[in-house]
DNA sequence: ACACTATATGTCACGTCGTGATACAGTCGT
DNA sequence: ACGACTGTATCACGACGTGACATATAGTGT
């Protein structure tokens, strides 16, 4: 597939593909992510094995993660350009969103 | 159910029901709701027939909206107390959501 | 030595969701 | 009469997150 329509297959995103995603310009495994992703919410995200192995295993077969080493028992993942690419286009959709949001809100008081 | 796990099961929510309960402190029908969000997206977000008439049923089983007229042709959808308190929570996760985008957005450029 | 917890990855069945096709019907302009 | 728009509904399909289960190593406490 070409790059454009797997960008536009991750749009919009999943929290948990945000957030990993958001956890890669630095160099991480699997179990390192759910780490760092639960920090950066407070505890409030907990990624599951099942969500976290088989959404990296997704993005490293669609060339948005690339595998930056592999450690025995140890798989460590990095984004790659396409991934920033692709985290820019949803970093705008995340603008949009939120500027809607902050514009009605309130109505929701 | 009780309005607790209610709203916790639409947490994190689709974009999809994000803008249908942002179109919803006025009254609408399934169609205008559709019309709205494409002019509220600049017409990146056109929602699918079956998306929208599926949510909305959804949404009125479980109390997030409520019917608020039945003219022949047309139903007339409002959101309800529990459809705001959602929209509350979701809006604080959205607000997390462009912080940590924010804060770590130049590590994609 | 034993138990427990944390680290670390992987698989699978399940339920939910958005999509797009299909169908049907009324309205409005030309 | 015809097409475009309005309006609702259903269905099969594919994609996704969840949580349970399995497996294995390393470290800590008793």
């Amino acid at each position: 597939m070409e790059i454009e329509k797997i960008i536009k297959s991750y749009i919009p995103m999943t929290e948990t593909a945000f957030y990993i995603l958001l956890s890669l310009p630095i160099p991480r495994h699997g179990y390192g992510i759910i780490k760092h992703v639960e920090e950066l919410t407070e505890g409030r995200l907990v990624l599951g094995s099942g969500t976290i192995y088989g959404t990296l295993t997704k993005m490293q077969r669609d060339g948005i993660i690339t595998i930056y080493a592999d450690e025995k028992r140890k798989t460590i993942y990095e984004i790659t350009d396409v991934g920033k690419a692709l985290m820019r286009h949803e970093m705008n959709r995340l603008r949009e969103l939120h500027a809607n949001a902050w514009k009605y809100k309130e109505e929701f008081l």
